[in-house]
DNA sequence: TACTGCGTTTAGTAATTACTAAACGTTCTA
DNA sequence: TAGAACGTTTAGTAATTACTAAACGCAGTA
């Protein structure tokens, strides 16, 4: 039983869209990557119109956001006015660069206020019961020092140059 | 500048909500995490709802699926009939609990027809352009070992007994 | 056996998010 | 300078998700 490259290419954007949409993101966006990610060539807006049968705005915003996050990239003919977006082929750049984009992100604000929580904590500026007082700031506390721990993870992954299995069998070996 | 402490925990609670937000989940969610996690004592449904300000039904669903993922524990007095929450404070043995949950989820299924659609290609049961045919072939071959390199990531994420900076610079180091 | 106190389920509503269609601004071309 | 070919923005709609309120079911108690 055979199957038609159309086909085949349809069912995998259809399965991009679902993790796409697993991670929190667009269904949508999920189906313009993959479609620029089987496509051997740049295609420009109008072409992923015609493939994903999304409108021209959308994309517009969608793929800006894809290209912000180093999953595609923009180019250009010359002398062809249109934009063109083509894949980012090597994942573990796209992940790097994810990662930094979250910095600047409310997320990093949100993970802030559990910093100042406990600063205030220790400076002895909150009033309340002794004992639950006391309860409260080792828990605070350890909460910080569980997104340092994650921070620190996050720093390792990005020092990573790739992440083929060769580096992540060192990791395992190291954690034995 | 004092503040009280029920206000911190407010302060604290919203913190956590945004932070919930931005994984994917509820807000409510991450404010019932919080509310429990400052709670000295175990609390019952109606004590949450006191303090959240949610409805029963919504915490009765939520507190179970936080409670699936390792995050939470269900408790009971003798001799009362209500069932007491209370929060693991062993963040580690929750991100192993929620990894693993993972796996039964609509993710993996996705996950999967990614390497169905590899199986298709490399079976040439595929009708199409040879050259395209070759080109979506490598690309869909390269898709499938990041996600198997992930994969291995994540299972060394749960080789570790804990997730103590002490790991974290183990790691760093083998990577420099 | 009825009554009370509990957690769960359900059906509906509010809020949020993803998307469409169309107006718009710019740049290039004739 | 008008028109065409673009990408972007905006205002509104559809779809999804989070939540509420109230009915329900199942103990345990009088």
């Amino acid at each position: 039983m055979t199957t038609k490259l159309t086909q085949l290419k349809q069912d995998f954007t259809e399965g991009l869209s679902q993790i796409s949409r697993f991670w929190g993101f667009p269904k949508g966006m999920g189906a313009i990557f993959a479609v620029l990610y089987l496509s051997p060539t740049p295609l420009s807006l109008d072409e992923i119109v015609q493939e994903t049968g999304l409108t021209k705005g959308a994309i517009s915003t969608e793929v800006r956001t894809l290209a912000r996050m180093g999953l595609v990239h923009r180019s250009s003919k010359l002398a062809d006015r249109k934009d063109y977006y083509e894949a980012e082929d090597d994942f573990y750049k796209s992940i790097r660069s994810i990662l930094k984009e979250r910095q600047n992100s409310e997320f990093d604000s949100a993970v802030r206020s559990v910093s100042e929580t406990l600063e205030k904590l220790e400076a002895g500026a909150v009033t309340g019961d002794e004992a639950e007082l006391d309860f409260v700031y080792k828990r605070v506390q350890a909460l910080q020092e569980f997104f340092n721990a994650i921070d620190g993870l996050t720093k390792a992954v990005i020092k990573l140059e790739s992440l083929g299995m060769t580096n992540v069998t060192k990791i395992l070996s190291v954690l034995k």
